[in-house]
DNA sequence: CATATATGCTAATAGTATTAGTTTAATTGT
DNA sequence: ACAATTAAACTAATACTATTAGCATATATG
């Protein structure tokens, strides 16, 4: 028997974002894995429980990523700099990162406690983010399932070519994160249904 | 051999789609509708060339499904009356039928002429629905595509559990179709970068 | 250096799509 | 009504998937 390649649960995490980040989330699979490594596919359970473990890990890993990016990107602003610079990197991150990101965005059932808190450390920062804009308790809330909506709504489409017309996308975003800026500047908390 | 159970592209879609329903998009596998027909796997051959043409087939029903009902729920109504309808009808489609909404709305290349025209009609709809707000060329399309991005990235957020906090999710609704009203109506062409 | 554990392996099962070639049910034409 | 044709089922086979069980050995530990 040849010398062990040194598996381990990082390893082959990485390997298999990259790979995802190559040719989608579909080539994800034992079989490429272990022949990244030159090992055969059963011997990656040591490492990991199974395949689903491995992706909520590479979601975990997805979510991390975008909470530092956005984090970086709102370094130092605050207000309506703050929100522009966080709209522009999270639709960076999807862009760069197509596969990871709708991995990252598709949360299934038992996600496990890591998960969870990773979406938390998310929403915390979109709360910071949103604090200059004054709201409070439930407002915020609801004005930041609207802000996730359109930020989500737009990477998902635009990364699936959900937008098929010829024109630029770039400002189509920018008047997208306008009116969210104006949305939350003159936030309306009375709903009239 | 027993008597032909007299399969089509037809049923084999409506039975693939009933399967969408209640397991989930994975569940719909060659397996389970050969079993379903009393029928061996490759005996579907006969009518679909493969699963990814059912998929798109079922995609194409999808989007023809959503654009019925979006019509429905318009039918008669123009201006802020006619985006309110629009965007709950648009909510209540994905609730109501979430694993053919996310294959609905999830692109992929080759999508041939069908899928395209069917895109198209939904196009045409939201167009006719934002007549009131008195957009033109280019601002009609960004308009549309902050609309689509808030619409969808709220429903597949929904469907998704991404909601986690225990807040009203219709209240959160109402707010952004409001906010989606008020962007258009006082809509800004101009575009400060 | 011996023992024990970690981590690789092979073999096997089961489920997936798909193709090739065959047989027969259903339809069509005379 | 019967023969010929076509349509649509079948069986058999290939090639991927994931996954488990049990075995063997490289590495680490006492």
């Amino acid at each position: 028997m040849a010398k062990r390649p040194g598996l381990t649960l990082e390893k082959i995490v990485d390997a298999a974002l990259q790979l995802a980040q190559r040719d989608g989330e579909t080539a994800v699979t034992l079989g490429a894995l272990a022949k990244h490594f030159g090992v055969k596919p059963p011997s990656l359970y040591n490492h990991v429980k199974n395949l689903a473990e491995l992706k909520r890990e590479m979601r975990l890993r997805g979510l991390l990523g975008l909470h530092q990016r956005l984090q970086d990107a709102c370094m130092g602003l605050a207000g309506r700099d703050a929100l522009f610079a966080l709209c522009q990197a999270y639709r960076k991150f999807g862009r760069e990162q197509p596969a990871l990101y709708q991995m990252t965005l598709a949360a299934t059932e038992m996600d496990g406690d890591a998960l969870y808190q990773a979406g938390r450390k998310l929403l915390t920062l979109i709360f910071a983010v949103l604090q200059a804009y004054q709201l409070e308790d439930e407002e915020l809330i609801h004005a930041t399932r609207c802000l996730r909506s359109a930020l989500h709504g737009f990477v998902s489409l635009e990364n699936s070519r959900g937008f098929a017309m010829p024109t630029d996308l770039d400002v189509s975003y920018t008047h997208l994160i306008q009116h969210l800026d104006s949305m939350l500047a003159h936030w309306q908390p009375k709903v009239k249904t």
